[in-house]
DNA sequence: CAGTATCCCATATGATACTG
DNA sequence: CAGTATCATATGGGATACTG
Protein backbone atom coordinates (compact mmCIF):
# COMPACT_ATOMS: atom_id res chain seq x y z
CA UNK A 1 0.00 0.00 0.00
CA UNK A 2 1.19 3.47 -0.15
CA UNK A 3 1.99 5.27 2.68
CA UNK A 4 1.79 8.95 2.99
CA UNK A 5 3.32 11.47 4.95
CA UNK A 6 1.64 11.96 7.99
CA UNK A 7 0.47 15.63 8.42
CA UNK A 8 0.11 16.44 5.15
CA UNK A 9 -1.41 14.10 2.90
CA UNK A 10 -4.26 16.17 1.60
CA UNK A 11 -4.52 14.51 -1.88
CA UNK A 12 -3.02 10.81 -3.27
CA UNK A 13 -1.22 12.73 -6.20
CA UNK A 14 -4.39 11.93 -8.30
CA UNK A 15 -5.54 15.35 -8.24
CA UNK A 16 -2.23 16.90 -10.01
CA UNK A 17 -2.27 13.94 -12.56
CA UNK A 18 -3.74 15.72 -15.42
CA UNK A 19 -5.65 12.54 -16.32
CA UNK A 20 -7.37 11.90 -13.35
CA UNK A 21 -10.87 12.18 -13.12
CA UNK A 22 -10.68 15.06 -10.55
CA UNK A 23 -9.34 17.55 -13.42
CA UNK A 24 -12.44 17.26 -15.08
CA UNK A 25 -15.49 17.62 -12.37
CA UNK A 26 -12.58 20.77 -10.93
CA UNK A 27 -12.79 22.30 -14.34
CA UNK A 28 -16.68 21.88 -13.84
CA UNK A 29 -17.02 23.33 -10.59
CA UNK A 30 -14.55 26.17 -11.04
CA UNK A 31 -15.78 27.34 -14.38
CA UNK A 32 -16.87 30.46 -14.84
CA UNK A 33 -20.47 30.20 -14.50
CA UNK A 34 -20.66 27.04 -12.63
CA UNK A 35 -19.24 28.63 -9.52
CA UNK A 36 -22.34 31.25 -9.62
CA UNK A 37 -24.68 28.66 -10.38
CA UNK A 38 -24.24 26.60 -7.86
CA UNK A 39 -23.54 28.95 -5.30
CA UNK A 40 -26.73 30.54 -6.59
CA UNK A 41 -28.48 27.28 -5.62
CA UNK A 42 -26.87 26.87 -2.51
CA UNK A 43 -29.40 29.26 -0.94
CA UNK A 44 -31.85 26.91 -0.96
CA UNK A 45 -34.50 27.98 -3.02
CA UNK A 46 -34.92 26.70 -6.54
CA UNK A 47 -34.58 28.99 -9.49
CA UNK A 48 -36.04 29.32 -12.89
CA UNK A 49 -34.42 29.50 -15.80
CA UNK A 50 -34.79 33.76 -16.19
CA UNK A 51 -33.89 33.96 -12.23
CA UNK A 52 -30.64 32.19 -12.59
CA UNK A 53 -29.68 35.22 -15.80
CA UNK A 54 -30.15 37.96 -13.87
CA UNK A 55 -28.66 36.49 -10.19
CA UNK A 56 -25.07 34.64 -12.28
CA UNK A 57 -25.15 38.88 -13.83
CA UNK A 58 -23.41 38.43 -17.33
CA UNK A 59 -24.27 35.17 -18.30
CA UNK A 60 -25.15 34.68 -21.91
CA UNK A 61 -27.92 32.33 -22.88
CA UNK A 62 -26.21 29.86 -24.54
CA UNK A 63 -23.27 29.68 -22.15
CA UNK A 64 -26.47 29.62 -18.64
CA UNK A 65 -27.66 26.42 -21.10
CA UNK A 66 -24.31 24.74 -21.24
CA UNK A 67 -23.21 25.29 -17.97
CA UNK A 68 -26.67 24.00 -16.85
CA UNK A 69 -26.53 21.06 -18.93
CA UNK A 70 -22.85 20.36 -17.61
CA UNK A 71 -24.03 20.37 -14.10
CA UNK A 72 -27.20 18.34 -14.72
CA UNK A 73 -25.08 15.78 -16.53
CA UNK A 74 -22.39 15.24 -13.20
CA UNK A 75 -25.74 15.28 -11.48
CA UNK A 76 -25.26 18.44 -9.10
CA UNK A 77 -27.91 20.66 -10.54
CA UNK A 78 -31.54 18.87 -10.95
CA UNK A 79 -33.94 20.58 -13.65
CA UNK A 80 -37.59 20.35 -13.07
CA UNK A 81 -39.72 21.33 -15.94
CA UNK A 82 -43.61 21.53 -15.00
CA UNK A 83 -45.73 21.01 -18.70
CA UNK A 84 -47.48 23.98 -18.59
CA UNK A 85 -47.55 26.39 -21.09
CA UNK A 86 -45.95 29.01 -20.91
CA UNK A 87 -42.97 26.56 -20.19
CA UNK A 88 -42.07 26.58 -16.46
CA UNK A 89 -38.43 25.19 -15.00
CA UNK A 90 -37.04 24.88 -12.06
CA UNK A 91 -33.61 24.18 -11.36
CA UNK A 92 -32.38 23.34 -7.65
CA UNK A 93 -29.30 21.33 -6.29
CA UNK A 94 -29.25 17.27 -5.83
CA UNK A 95 -28.04 15.96 -2.45
CA UNK A 96 -24.80 15.67 -4.09
CA UNK A 97 -24.51 19.21 -5.05
CA UNK A 98 -25.48 20.36 -1.86
CA UNK A 99 -22.82 18.48 -0.42
CA UNK A 100 -20.40 20.29 -2.78
CA UNK A 101 -22.19 23.62 -1.83
CA UNK A 102 -21.48 22.94 1.32
CA UNK A 103 -17.84 23.42 0.68
CA UNK A 104 -17.83 26.00 -1.80
CA UNK A 105 -19.95 28.60 0.19
CA UNK A 106 -16.72 28.93 2.76
CA UNK A 107 -14.29 29.88 0.44
CA UNK A 108 -17.00 31.93 -1.50
CA UNK A 109 -17.32 33.82 1.44
CA UNK A 110 -13.68 34.04 2.27
CA UNK A 111 -13.13 35.66 -1.27
CA UNK A 112 -15.78 37.94 -0.94
CA UNK A 113 -14.54 39.38 2.09
CA UNK A 114 -11.23 39.32 1.17
CA UNK A 115 -10.94 40.50 -2.26
CA UNK A 116 -11.55 44.12 -1.89
CA UNK A 117 -8.28 43.88 -0.22
CA UNK A 118 -6.41 41.80 -2.52
CA UNK A 119 -7.12 43.96 -5.50
CA UNK A 120 -6.35 47.00 -3.21
CA UNK A 121 -3.11 45.59 -2.82
CA UNK A 122 -2.51 45.26 -6.48
CA UNK A 123 -2.99 48.93 -6.81
CA UNK A 124 -0.71 50.06 -3.77
CA UNK A 125 1.81 48.01 -4.97
CA UNK A 126 1.36 49.52 -8.71
CA UNK A 127 1.03 53.16 -7.93
CA UNK A 128 4.35 53.19 -5.82
CA UNK B 1 -27.42 48.26 8.83
CA UNK B 2 -28.96 45.38 6.32
CA UNK B 3 -30.67 42.74 7.86
CA UNK B 4 -30.29 39.11 5.96
CA UNK B 5 -32.41 36.73 6.05
CA UNK B 6 -31.13 34.38 9.39
CA UNK B 7 -30.77 30.93 7.61
CA UNK B 8 -29.86 31.34 3.93
CA UNK B 9 -27.97 34.83 4.16
CA UNK B 10 -24.29 33.54 2.73
CA UNK B 11 -23.75 35.93 0.37
CA UNK B 12 -24.24 40.25 0.18
CA UNK B 13 -25.61 40.07 -3.21
CA UNK B 14 -21.98 41.71 -4.44
CA UNK B 15 -20.65 38.44 -5.06
CA UNK B 16 -23.35 38.46 -8.14
CA UNK B 17 -22.49 41.37 -9.53
CA UNK B 18 -20.60 41.36 -12.67
CA UNK B 19 -18.37 44.33 -11.36
CA UNK B 20 -17.69 43.10 -7.82
CA UNK B 21 -13.91 42.76 -6.66
CA UNK B 22 -14.91 39.05 -5.69
CA UNK B 23 -15.75 38.01 -9.29
CA UNK B 24 -11.69 38.86 -10.37
CA UNK B 25 -10.60 37.20 -7.42
CA UNK B 26 -12.81 34.06 -7.94
CA UNK B 27 -11.47 33.98 -11.56
CA UNK B 28 -8.02 34.21 -10.55
CA UNK B 29 -8.47 31.48 -7.85
CA UNK B 30 -10.78 28.87 -10.16
CA UNK B 31 -8.05 29.59 -12.29
CA UNK B 32 -7.61 26.06 -14.19
CA UNK B 33 -3.95 26.76 -12.92
CA UNK B 34 -4.26 28.81 -10.37
CA UNK B 35 -6.11 26.47 -7.99
CA UNK B 36 -3.76 23.46 -8.65
CA UNK B 37 -0.80 25.70 -7.83
CA UNK B 38 -2.53 26.85 -4.29
CA UNK B 39 -3.11 23.13 -3.30
CA UNK B 40 0.39 22.04 -4.18
CA UNK B 41 1.82 24.45 -2.24
CA UNK B 42 -0.94 23.87 0.61
CA UNK B 43 0.53 21.23 1.99
CA UNK B 44 3.02 23.57 3.50
CA UNK B 45 6.18 22.56 2.07
CA UNK B 46 7.85 25.63 -0.19
CA UNK B 47 8.35 24.63 -4.14
CA UNK B 48 10.59 25.42 -6.40
CA UNK B 49 9.85 26.60 -10.24
CA UNK B 50 10.74 23.23 -11.63
CA UNK B 51 8.94 21.27 -8.56
CA UNK B 52 5.48 22.97 -9.32
CA UNK B 53 5.66 22.19 -13.10
CA UNK B 54 5.98 18.70 -12.01
CA UNK B 55 3.17 18.83 -9.84
CA UNK B 56 0.63 20.57 -11.97
CA UNK B 57 0.69 18.03 -14.02
CA UNK B 58 0.00 19.63 -17.93
CA UNK B 59 0.95 22.99 -17.11
CA UNK B 60 2.90 25.03 -19.92
CA UNK B 61 5.67 27.21 -19.04
CA UNK B 62 4.05 30.09 -20.09
CA UNK B 63 0.86 29.57 -17.74
CA UNK B 64 2.97 28.33 -14.69
CA UNK B 65 4.99 31.90 -14.94
CA UNK B 66 1.66 33.67 -15.89
CA UNK B 67 -0.36 31.76 -12.90
CA UNK B 68 2.71 32.51 -10.46
CA UNK B 69 2.57 36.15 -11.28
CA UNK B 70 -1.28 36.79 -10.49
CA UNK B 71 -1.26 34.91 -7.35
CA UNK B 72 1.83 36.76 -6.50
CA UNK B 73 0.17 39.81 -7.42
CA UNK B 74 -2.82 38.65 -5.47
CA UNK B 75 -0.77 38.17 -2.29
CA UNK B 76 -1.08 34.79 -2.26
CA UNK B 77 1.97 33.07 -2.91
CA UNK B 78 5.49 34.62 -2.09
CA UNK B 79 8.11 34.36 -4.45
CA UNK B 80 11.71 33.94 -2.77
CA UNK B 81 14.65 33.76 -4.99
CA UNK B 82 18.15 33.42 -3.66
CA UNK B 83 21.29 35.35 -5.72
CA UNK B 84 22.83 32.11 -6.17
CA UNK B 85 23.95 30.85 -9.67
CA UNK B 86 22.76 28.78 -10.72
CA UNK B 87 19.19 30.39 -9.64
CA UNK B 88 17.08 28.98 -6.96
CA UNK B 89 13.59 30.15 -6.27
CA UNK B 90 11.33 28.81 -4.02
CA UNK B 91 7.18 29.47 -4.28
CA UNK B 92 5.38 29.17 -0.89
CA UNK B 93 1.56 30.58 0.06
CA UNK B 94 1.46 33.77 2.13
CA UNK B 95 -0.25 33.69 5.23
CA UNK B 96 -3.35 35.12 3.12
CA UNK B 97 -2.95 32.67 0.61
CA UNK B 98 -2.72 29.83 3.61
CA UNK B 99 -5.91 31.06 5.15
CA UNK B 100 -7.86 30.55 1.42
CA UNK B 101 -5.85 27.11 0.82
CA UNK B 102 -8.11 25.55 3.84
CA UNK B 103 -10.88 26.50 2.40
CA UNK B 104 -9.75 25.04 -0.97
CA UNK B 105 -8.58 22.02 0.20
CA UNK B 106 -12.37 20.38 1.88
CA UNK B 107 -13.49 21.69 -1.57
CA UNK B 108 -10.98 19.83 -3.67
CA UNK B 109 -10.69 16.38 -1.28
CA UNK B 110 -15.00 16.49 -1.98
CA UNK B 111 -14.34 16.19 -5.57
CA UNK B 112 -11.40 13.72 -5.71
CA UNK B 113 -13.54 11.71 -3.68
CA UNK B 114 -16.59 11.67 -5.81
CA UNK B 115 -14.99 12.59 -9.16
CA UNK B 116 -15.41 8.99 -10.36
CA UNK B 117 -18.59 8.91 -9.29
CA UNK B 118 -20.08 11.83 -11.07
CA UNK B 119 -18.39 11.09 -14.24
CA UNK B 120 -18.97 7.53 -13.93
CA UNK B 121 -23.12 8.57 -13.99
CA UNK B 122 -22.80 10.48 -17.62
CA UNK B 123 -21.51 7.10 -18.72
CA UNK B 124 -23.95 4.84 -17.32
CA UNK B 125 -26.73 7.75 -18.30
CA UNK B 126 -25.28 7.94 -21.72
CA UNK B 127 -24.98 3.79 -22.35
CA UNK B 128 -28.38 3.02 -21.06
C1' DC C 1 17.53 26.66 -13.17
C1' DA C 2 14.13 29.80 -13.95
C1' DG C 3 12.32 32.01 -16.61
C1' DT C 4 11.00 35.32 -21.28
C1' DA C 5 9.63 35.85 -26.15
C1' DT C 6 6.86 34.26 -30.15
C1' DC C 7 3.87 32.10 -32.84
C1' DC C 8 -0.44 29.66 -33.18
C1' DC C 9 -4.76 27.52 -32.35
C1' DA C 10 -8.78 25.48 -29.93
C1' DT C 11 -12.48 26.66 -27.65
C1' DA C 12 -14.67 29.18 -24.10
C1' DT C 13 -17.57 32.91 -24.23
C1' DG C 14 -20.56 36.53 -26.25
C1' DA C 15 -24.30 38.80 -29.33
C1' DT C 16 -28.13 38.13 -32.03
C1' DA C 17 -31.96 35.98 -34.06
C1' DC C 18 -35.31 32.43 -33.94
C1' DT C 19 -38.84 28.77 -31.86
C1' DG C 20 -41.98 25.28 -29.25
C1' DC D 1 -40.76 31.40 -20.72
C1' DA D 2 -37.11 28.66 -21.72
C1' DG D 3 -34.54 27.61 -24.45
C1' DT D 4 -31.77 26.41 -29.53
C1' DA D 5 -29.10 27.82 -33.60
C1' DT D 6 -25.53 30.62 -35.70
C1' DC D 7 -21.97 33.50 -36.29
C1' DA D 8 -18.12 36.07 -34.52
C1' DT D 9 -14.27 36.96 -31.26
C1' DA D 10 -11.20 37.04 -27.43
C1' DT D 11 -8.03 34.78 -25.02
C1' DG D 12 -6.72 30.88 -22.39
C1' DG D 13 -3.50 27.86 -23.26
C1' DG D 14 0.25 25.09 -25.72
C1' DA D 15 4.77 24.31 -28.39
C1' DT D 16 9.09 25.89 -29.30
C1' DA D 17 13.15 28.54 -29.10
C1' DC D 18 16.02 31.55 -26.60
C1' DT D 19 18.56 33.87 -22.30
C1' DG D 20 20.61 35.73 -17.67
Amino acid sequence: MTVSPPLRRHFPDGVFSSDCPSRVVLDHVTSKWGTLVILALAEGDALRWSELRRRAEGVSEKMLAQTLKMLEADGLVHRHARPVVPPHVEYSLTARGAELAERMVPLMDWIADHAPAILGDAQTAATR
